[in-house]
DNA sequence: TAGCCGAAATGAAACGATTCATTCAGGCAT
DNA sequence: ATGCCTGAATGAATCGTTTCATTTCGGCTA
């Protein structure tokens, strides 16, 4: 029960706790000997270090934390993924918050972090959040926005075109001979959100007898896809888009679930679809799922990279904004 | 940059570093026009509690661990999920650790919680972790078993009945006229896939008739499922199973691109197809995917339960296992 | 007015690892 | 034999919070 601690190494191969923490830390400064004694000591005693203690010394901690809208989604299972890998090489561990698109839960992890001294803190915001991570800089925690730029680009950030995403999206359905134009997605507090949907504007504004119209959903999950699906559904066939862009494809694949429920609308011949992300199951939707593929695990491990890079320079960093381009992959569910 | 301490808000504040500690923990002892001084100065300066100190003194800390085979697995997520739900609750953190199908990783994740002091330990063990848990439990630190138990029972556990599964999808196989089943699952050093298949030997064993060949895969990924799909594939179509039980619903998926890439099978009619886990992208595949459906929310957010009733309990605790019988759900994969 | 009581506040000790200025011992040159 | 140097080891101080035995003080009773 009682805890082992250095002192008890110590004490055990009749060396100081200064050895000790030396063996423990820079082996190379204790004569050969002494480090077998007290790694003898260690093994016996069943020793481990304390790491609060540690911390509380070093005024850091040895992990980073990573804020995402929704562990559910693949695409953000896939950046924690890539944020890993990088952290693991440094010897960091990351802790995953999962906000799911609640502002508390995005302030109370972000107290967490603050309050755990975290290394560096990744985010891909929901709300508002700059006060608290410019209090965050102020104390010297790096802050990478993922998948996503602020207004006043004061915070690096690695992200994705997602203007460029929607536009792509858009104007392959345009490129189809697709008219009528529906956009899926919300809530549009989300800035991905809003940006895809600007850069679908953007490329049906080209061609005038194309329409756009938006059903703005209460989430970017695979039930509010459905409910939008089921939405589409109950109009007269004559009222119906001849097209769905997803904003994501959660979304996606819940609009495809919804329309094949009755068996009478065919995708694409109907209704045409894409969504965006290309997580590793839209290939094996029901029909393929055509989507805008973002580099995911890529976009984690840069960001871990970023915040490295920062925490290393301190205070005369430079935030460093870094996008990826977006790539359209097409798939059955827009006639491949 | 230098940090604020209890120390400076005391000063702030013209009361002692107790009260302010009271203030933080105990608002009730101290009196409201101290409380509204104290709580004014920790605003002024921006006070945020460190965690490592407070750790130290209290001997934990007030995350727990989770380490699960796959995080981009849906199931797990799911687990990872019900885990933070009850977390939540008592105000606690989740710390997820993935170890990917590697022993070394997952000794690294339970060295690291044991050196953080977690509040318990989750864990989906891979490897044989049995020293690991007892040296942890000795230090007072609780552990339960997820979607697992152990051959000794003395730690507890929280798991759907796998062998029961197995024996529901292969049943459902043989029941729907099918007489050469495979099962695709591996590696066979993880115990699931061997209860599964255990189940479906049983199940098997009841009708002469039909037969059951094992395919094994280095991993439970869609990745590895496309790879066996193209082993079958690759035979005389007289020689190719008539069903196919997949050890979960990632490989199942990766089976059906496969056998879908050259058009010339049909999923159910030639090939029928069962997976395991009922991820939510299993209703949503090309051919939706029959599936046996386990409580995967429920597991994590149990499997906290019993953490804290553990930890609450301390030296007194007898070990309690909690098995849940999964459900077998049939769709168009088998003729729905 | 002395004595007592309870609520409120105090502040030193403790948690355990790390740091760094200091001490120690042995070897080498003078 | 003396002084100097170097590598090795020491141990007190430190990080920031919490705890708890002790002190303070205003009010109340006898």
């Amino acid at each position: 029960m009682a805890s082992i601690s250095v002192n008890d190494v110590a004490a055990a191969a009749g060396v100081s706790v200064g050895t000790v923490s030396n063996v423990l830390n820079r082996p190379e400064k204790v004569s050969p000997g002494t480090v077998a004694r007290v790694q003898a000591a260690i093994a016996d005693l069943g020793f481990v270090r304390n790491d609060a203690a540690r911390q509380l010394r070093a005024g850091r901690s040895r992990s980073l934390g990573l804020i995402v809208l929704d562990v559910a989604n693949p695409f953000f299972t896939d950046v924690a993924r890539g944020a890993e890998d990088r952290a693991t090489e440094e010897g960091l561990a990351v802790l995953l918050g999962n906000t799911d698109d609640s502002l508390a839960r995005e302030a109370a992890y972000l107290d967490l972090f603050e309050e755990q001294r975290v290394h560096g803190v990744l985010i891909s915001p929901l709300g508002d959040v700059g006060d608290r991570l410019t209090r965050l800089r102020a104390r010297g925690t790096p802050t990478v926005l993922v998948d996503r730029q602020t207004e006043d680009r004061s915070f690096s950030s690695v992200a994705v075109d997602d203007v460029a995403g929607g536009r792509l999206a858009a104007h392959h359905l345009v490129s189809i001979g697709k008219t009528r134009i529906a956009f899926v997605g919300g809530p549009i507090s989300i800035r991905q959100v809003v940006d895809r949907l600007e850069g679908a504007r953007e490329a049906v504004a080209k061609h005038p007898s194309v329409s756009l119209e938006v059903i703005e959903t209460d989430a970017l999950s695979v039930l509010a896809g459905r409910a939008a699906g089921e939405l589409v559904l109950e109009r007269a066939p004559g009222d119906r888009p001849d097209a769905i862009f997803a904003a994501n494809d959660l979304l996606a694949i819940g609009v495809l679930q919804a329309l094949n429920m009755r068996g009478e609308l065919h995708v694409p011949r109907d209704i045409a679809l894409i969504g965006y992300d290309d997580i590793a199951f839209a290939a094996a939707a029901v029909v393929p799922l055509s989507s805008i593929r973002q580099p995911s695990v890529l976009i984690g491990y840069t960001a871990v990279d970023l915040l490295l890079r920062e925490a290393e320079v301190g205070d005369t960093f430079e935030p460093e904004h870094i996008v990826f381009q977006p790539e359209l992959v097409v798939r059955e569910s827009t006639g491949a």
